[in-house]
DNA sequence: ATTATCTATAGATCTATAGATAATGC
DNA sequence: ATTATCTATAGATCTATAGATAATGC
């Protein structure tokens, strides 16, 4: 197994360790020096969403990553674990974004729910294939899967959290806000299926800035308008921060 | 192939024209004699949506429907063609409601926006099994699955259609309005994820009703009781409609 | 004669493991 | 010595077609 990945930056003559890959360049062929993990990731992430996981072979994901099929078992023990990767990534950086905005007391409850709402949607609809789709796959009930489970249930969690802390909440009649949070998590996964159809997601900024609205309109929020504008404020506070902080862009360094 | 399967009811001594079965009674044996098509297409139903749609051989669906694996393509001509059946046959009843709804004048347009909501994600939330994440297989994408795919888009028209026409719509800024059919449409699909946990759905008419009050909120509708109210007595109307019409039940016959 | 099944099979896969090998690193 | 690939392969599938056959219908 490869340990940690040690960095070598801006090293030019690309000579790598290990034997060559005879296989070609794959695609357009300018995935170049990438990393062979990301390689990967990126071939199942298109391969399965296109094709779908089952029809989607090892052997295809090997060649469109530019190796043999058998040398993917190098970097990853299993299909399944292939998937669980690239499911993961894709809760990650909601779920990060939700943990922060919990604990972000200074801004209104509705506010951190339009946001969450905001930035989940927009991941979920700009993402370049509708990875979302995958989290259906009957294959997700797996025990390789708990850990991905687990993070979408604490994603989902946190939308009940800020809920249950709006205005409005006080008012919900007994057990009606578990069933809001569902409805407010469905709405905003609700972007997976319209994908399907072509033309709706096209701009993700101004889509997921209507899923944000219609999450503080299903949870009965006075003042959305004022909830809009100290969101967007989170969103943009958020981005500055990742952008000064280190690498949560690619994650190698969790693997 | 099968022609119309005439009708011989209270048919008691169950002798069957063809060659017999030798499979084994499947499951619990409780299938006896019922039609082979129904029998092929409950077993698909239950195996894509717990195994998934390549996962499941041929072989298993023939199995669980008691008969051997090449006996399958008597009835249907590819394993797509039995997913399409499947699929098609999910829409079918809330597109049946839709239209009749679209003609249905008497009634405010909010009033049968809930009652079609409410309708549909009863229906995705009661099924025996979670046929609605079918939809995401990337397999839907081909031609044979056209016709399924027509009904979907003439249902989600039909929200469209009903939403143009409340009260509310007329506020709308320019071009919200199909975006908001489609937040409406994926609120109210967003049943199908809500079921991949087990617990939410539990009581689908109480969630459902759930749902359709959401699904106006989101149309910013003003006096949500009353719409609710009359929105129940036309889902009380069409049920009574359709038990005094003849045979929407098994819809054998349009096949 | 018609119907609904059966048996047999062609031809094409697919995942994961074992063990060899061609680079770089020291 | 370590790393990242390679080749080869075991063993197990899977869909759809061809053609035989055992019932009922007339």
């Amino acid at each position: 197994m490869p340990t940690a990945a040690k960095e070598s930056p801006a090293d030019r003559p690309k000579r790598r360790v290990g034997r060559p890959r005879v296989a070609p360049e794959p695609g357009g062929g300018t995935a170049g020096d990438a990393d062979p993990r990301d390689q990967l990731l990126a071939a199942a992430a298109e391969l399965f969403t296109v094709q779908g996981y089952t029809a989607t072979s090892t052997r295809a994901i090997a060649a469109r990553a530019g190796m043999r099929q058998a040398s993917m078992y190098y970097h990853f023990p299993s299909k399944e674990a292939l998937l669980s990767s690239l499911l993961e990534t894709t809760v990650a950086p909601s779920l990060e974004f939700a943990e922060w905005a919990l604990a972000e007391q200074d801004a209104s409850a509705e506010a951190r729910l339009w946001a969450l709402a905001r930035i989940d949607a927009a991941q979920l609809a700009g993402a370049s294939h509708n990875l979302g789709a995958l989290y259906l796959l009957p294959e997700v009930r797996q025990e390789v899967f708990a850990p991905f489970r687990e993070m979408r249930e604490r994603l989902r969690v946190s939308y009940r959290e800020l809920l249950g802390r709006t205005g409005a909440a006080r008012d919900y009649p007994p057990g009606a806000l578990a069933q809001r949070a569902h409805l407010v998590f469905g709405l905003v996964e609700g972007v997976i299926l319209a994908r399907l159809e072509n033309a709706p997601v096209a701009d993700p900024a101004t889509y997921s800035a209507g899923v944000a609205d219609g999450v503080l309109r299903l949870a009965e929020c006075g003042d959305l308008a004022a909830a809009r504008l100290q969101g967007l404020r989170l969103c943009a506070d958020w981005i500055d921060r990742s952008e000064h902080l280190p690498s949560t862009t690619t994650a190698k360094d969790r693997a």
